[in-house]
RNA sequence: GUCCCCAUCGUCUAGAGGCCUAGGACACAUCCCUUUCACGGAUGCAACCGGGGUUCGAAUCCCCGUGGGGACGCCA
């Protein structure tokens, strides 16, 4: 049999880093077995479910890369189905027509609870057979009094539920549309669903939709409840915890292969690896192998993660989304082979590409000022003297790469019995303005002969300025 | 309150009775590499929630506590 998941959304809010997770674990586990990965978005309640959370959705598992096979289906155009189950399940007696009003359901939920009892439904509907009038009638579904339901989840095990502790949930108002324990069902057991894998705060309304499905004479599916993501400080998940939506991992300059792995590796894990490619994920993972507990949300392995997979993706991935960043910060970088240059030299020192784009600033815009700290320390008459016959050198230049700058750069050191960084640091503070940059001979080669020439030819004049007026002052 | 779930370094995890002197990763510290910053390498710091059982032997199995989470809607 051909398995089916199903990642189903409920369209109140943004798609977030647990909600893309369940999606992750749906779609990787109907990938690796050649199955069917199905969309589905539970919009049923109309007051809070919004068109733009439709497609911030939408938006953020196109991001993912985590393509439906099915779908989306949405549940509002599927009502005249719910409708159709619902007068079945009526007919059939397994679901009753409740007079209760909203007050006599809320002064019996506070005795229950005055009592100390689980509130719940008592069942004074189920024998009426008199409408009360003027007053619109919900159903309920007849749920088993006796006996148990066992889940047999495939991450937490066997769950044992007495039907006693289950009431008769209301699976259509009375407005007649239908709820969603109700669509869940109906839906699962259309879709033909194989495996439901959702959330841990799911794992309750299990054992009433699998009453259900029964009643409807269905087979449950396998179920699959994953734990919980957790806040980096342990407590529930939130907006003041950061990103909300996973987009914002995009804009902060998240790879959502790094995104993915990072996710995975929240209760689940494989051996003593961490990073692992998209195929490797696909290929490895296994629901049966998902952690019981709650796992909290970890920003700094994240950020490691991104590195990881930025160093070791192929370099044209990371000009579009370097040129996007680059946007952000005014710098409109339209070639192609420049940004790949950058990318490569840049990317063992980027957590991510926001950080990468503002880094690689300088190769943009000259420095306007030199950092004052550094240049006391590396600007002298000495250096001064070395960089302007370097500058010579530079200017005859046929060949502006790498190795011929590096080899020049030597051969002016060891004239002068410099070391290296003698000469780099001020080179560097020259083009960039402060003391960080690649290694010098690739920055200079993606600079070009012109733009350098210009920028170290400024630097020196400046210098030499400084220096003259500092020892008239002595 | 009732029901359900969970419990190994700060964090993510390995561990399915002896391989555990509890392994790896992030973070942190120190050192090495080095042309700055990184990357990379090495070392260090650091955990089985508590109590009872079962067993020759328990991080691993059972029970009870404790702590955390979830559910209990005409929300999903």
């Amino acid at each position: 049999m051909t398995i089916r998941t199903r990642f189903a959304p409920s369209p109140t809010g943004f798609l977030h880093i647990g909600g893309l997770r369940t999606a992750l674990f749906c779609w990787l586990y109907a990938r690796g077995r050649a199955g069917r990965y199905v969309l589905r978005i539970e919009d049923t309640d109309l007051e809070r479910s919004t068109p733009e959370a439709i497609q911030q959705i939408l938006d953020g598992l196109a991001w993912a890369g985590l393509a439906h096979d099915e779908g989306p289906f949405y549940q509002t155009q599927r009502f005249d189905r719910y409708r159709e189950v619902l007068d079945e399940l009526l007919a059939q007696g397994r679901a009753y027509r409740c007079y209760c009003t909203k007050e006599e359901l809320e002064q019996m939920r506070n005795e229950q609870i005055a009592r100390g009892q689980k509130p719940r439904y008592d069942g004074r509907c189920r024998e009426r057979s008199a409408p009360r009038e003027g007053i619109p009638p919900v159903v309920r579904f007849k749920n088993p009094t006796e006996g148990s339901v066992v889940v047999n989840d495939v991450v937490h095990g066997p769950v044992e539920f007495q039907n006693r502790e289950l009431d008769d949930l209301i699976i259509a108002r009375s407005d007649g549309s239908p709820t969603y324990n109700f669509c869940v069902v109906v839906d699962d057991m259309d879709m033909r669903i194989t495996h439901v894998i959702r959330g841990d705060d799911h794992l309750n309304n299990t054992p009433r939709q699998m009453n259900m499905l029964t009643a409807l004479g269905y087979t449950p599916p396998v179920y699959a409840h994953l734990p919980m993501i957790l806040g980096p400080d342990g407590t529930k998940l939130s907006k003041r915890h950061g990103a909300v939506s996973v987009l914002q991992y995009r804009d902060d300059g998240f790879l959502p292969e790094a995104l993915l792995n990072y996710l995975v590796r929240l209760g689940w894990s494989h051996g003593d690896q961490e990073v692992f490619s998209i195929e490797e994920m696909i290929r490895l993972f296994d629901i049966a192998d998902v952690n019981k507990s709650a796992a909290a949300f970890d920003p700094e392995k994240l950020a490691w993660l991104n590195q990881q997979h930025l160093m070791r993706v192929p370099l044209e991935r990371l000009i579009a989304p370097l040129r996007e960043q680059l946007a952000h910060l005014s710098i409109d970088a339209a070639d192609d082979a420049q940004l790949m240059a950058i990318a490569a030299v840049q990317r063992e020192r980027a957590k991510t590409l926001k950080e990468m784009a503002a880094n690689s600033l300088f190769f943009f815009r000259a420095p306007e000022r030199y950092e004052a700290k550094a240049t006391r320390k590396h600007v002298t008459a000495e250096v001064l003297r070395a960089l302007e016959a370097l500058i010579e050198d530079l200017r005859a230049v046929s060949d502006w790469s790498a190795p011929t700058l590096h080899a020049l750069l030597h051969a002016q050191c060891e004239r002068h019995a410099l070391s290296l960084g003698k000469i780099a640091q001020p080179l560097r503070l020259a083009v960039s303005g402060g003391t960080v940059s690649p290694p010098i001979d690739a920055t200079l080669a993606i600079l070009g002969k012109v733009e350098t020439l210009r920028r170290v030819e400024r630097a020196l004049s400046a210098w030499r300025a400084d220096l003259f007026a500092q020892a008239n002052r002595i």
